[in-house]
DNA sequence: ATGAAAGCGCTAACAT
DNA sequence: ATGTTAGCGCTTTCAT
């Protein structure tokens, strides 16, 4: 029988499961040279490389990342901040995020903001304490303590789906009142001249609506900003309040002829209430969504909308923290991603 | 001039950010104290408690979660894998996931396993690496290396959207069969007698097509299997392929008089072709959808479909998650959520 | 190319 | 209620 140590003084904490140091005695080399092995393998000699790969097979190691991260300072976890998972818009970044960031070796953190800035502060002290290697915002921080934190905490940010000329670090957005003011002048040119606003009530749409209401008054579209009618829904739009949102848009305004919707479900909705009134659609009335979401280009009519490059700003955020991350330097830290207005059969 | 130490070897590693010894130093108490003022702050003498919590606000303090799971081996992270974010089907379990966890204080890190058993294989490797608290997959896990190395790294692991008598773990699910006879037996209660499937290619789809099929066997609604057109379009499923699905099965059985859809965005595709072609729904054609989405309630005329309550399953599984991480024993550790067949106006 | 030593920032275990 | 000590599993720094 063996006695246990005596030197021992207490029992170890340890896991139990396997660590480099079982893996780097099962090759016979030392831990460092372990770690060598599979982090830089070609700093170490062919055979004691051989050696530790087959210890890491037979054993099934899997490397700790959270020592790993805590020893180098490096996380390889980024985390994503969005408004809320329940709407498709931010989807398309948030599955281009995903992907791009897992082919360089980095895990998405989710999280949601939700809309009170309480919950916000908790979400960024809990993403914050992950020491991540980046941090990608969907949209502007609202609470300032937020913003000071974030600053402070040095972790590289990027934000998306908007330009700011403040951004806190870097950003890769577009301009909503530019995309506004494109339909603007696509309705115009199609010869609109009562055209009406639905949209949800978040910041960016709204926005989107002063940008409509801006060029239309540039057009000679209307006289003063209040001929144009908008209807407020909450966020997150359905198919619902897209159909009842045009309901009560005629009932107050028949004589609209075109209306502009802050997303393609909305306009969805638009498209079906339009029909079930016998509204003939791009006839007597034109419909224009925002997102260019799957259905769009299939629905009947085909739904007119603006496109956003959702997977590309996922990979120019990805590929700004991971540079970063490298250590090179970022050069145009605001990146313009644009939008395209996409003429379909619904105007 | 101070002289730097002469007993301090090398300079130091250290981030530069404020450490829990900051922390403790500045409110005049150890370490250990400070982390338990954060952590079990009822076992702190309030004059202490109140210095430390002092601190924290002066200094701006975040605790790095990193060398606390180190440490503790709590992570109070937890990894939930999707085929792909991309659809809406599984986003409603994301969604109460996230919540349920961010209460509990757990952070998510997402993962999309996508199709290849070779990027299931690497994710799960990277995931297992993080040392989750719990892993949260959707379905079944396809590659068998991965089962065994989930099993081995001893994590917590909750499958959901499924049932099955052999489940790594924990399950949290409903059966796909039975959800699809319930639709059978509706059809038919309906009196519909040509029944059609159109569905996505994946596996649970085309095991809620067995299901409706031996059911309508059973019901005597066909006598032979291959009486019932089953046209199945590449997953993610989406509102043109419902549209296209719907000529296709038209132009070879014009008898069909109902069609049960693997997804409400199909179901929607098909409601929109049957508009375009005058085809009245539900007197001519009965439409039945699955997921209940968010718009399933609006279309013209709305749409019957089966809901699954992913709010629900994405809380169970939290809750599985959480008290395996407290040390509570998990009961029973399967969970049927079950699932209700909405009927609407397409039907 | 390889290794020894010393942490990274925190908490469990053992005192008092 | 508070402190001391010794790690958690890895990587950095420095030396060979």
């Amino acid at each position: 029988m063996t006695a246990p140590d005596a030197t021992a003084p207490r029992r170890s904490r340890r896991g139990g499961g396997i660590t480099l140091g079982d893996v780097a005695r099962l090759a016979g080399v030392s831990p460092i040279t372990a770690s060598r092995a599979l982090n830089t393998p070609d700093q170490v000699a062919p055979d004691k490389l051989a050696r530790v790969r087959e210890a890491v097979a037979r054993t099934g190691y899997v490397p700790n990342r959270l020592a790993g991260g805590l020893a180098s300072a490096r996380s390889r976890l980024v985390a994503a901040v969005v408004p809320t998972i329940a709407g498709p818009v931010f989807m398309e970044m948030v599955q281009s995020l995903t992907s791009a960031l897992a082919d360089a070796g980095y895990q998405l953190m989710l999280g949601q903001s939700g809309y009170t800035e309480s919950r916000e502060d908790a979400l960024l002290e809990a993403i914050i304490g992950r020491r991540p290697d980046g941090i990608v915002l969907t949209g502007i921080l609202h609470s300032p303590e937020g913003r000071r934190r974030l600053l402070a905490s040095g972790i590289p940010v990027v934000e998306t789906w908007d330009l700011t000329p403040t951004p806190i670090d870097m950003l890769v957005g577009f301009s909503h009142a530019e995309a506004a003011a494109a339909v603007a002048r696509h309705l115009h040119a199609k010869g609109r001249r009562r055209p009406a606003l639905l949209s949800a009530d978040d910041e960016r749409a709204l926005r989107r609506n002063r940008g409509f209401v801006d060029e239309a008054l540039r057009l000679g579209l209307v006289r003063d900003a209040a001929e144009i009618p908008a209807l407020r829904v909450p966020a997150p739009t359905t198919l619902g309040s897209g159909r009842s949102g045009l309901a009560r848009l005629l009932a107050e305004r028949p004589e609209v002829d075109a209306v502009f919707c802050s997303s393609d479900m909305l306009a969805l909705g638009v498209l079906v209430e339009a029909a079930a009134r016998g509204i003939a659609v791009p006839q007597q009335l034109a419909v224009v969504g925002f997102g260019d979401l799957g259905f769009a280009a299939d629905t009947q009519p085909a739904l007119s909308t603006v496109r956003i490059d959702g997977t590309g700003i996922g990979q120019r955020a990805a590929r700004f923290i991971v540079d970063r991350a490298d250590g090179r330097t970022v050069g145009e830290k605001i990146v313009d991603v644009g939008f395209r207005v996409i003429e379909r059969g619904s105007s």
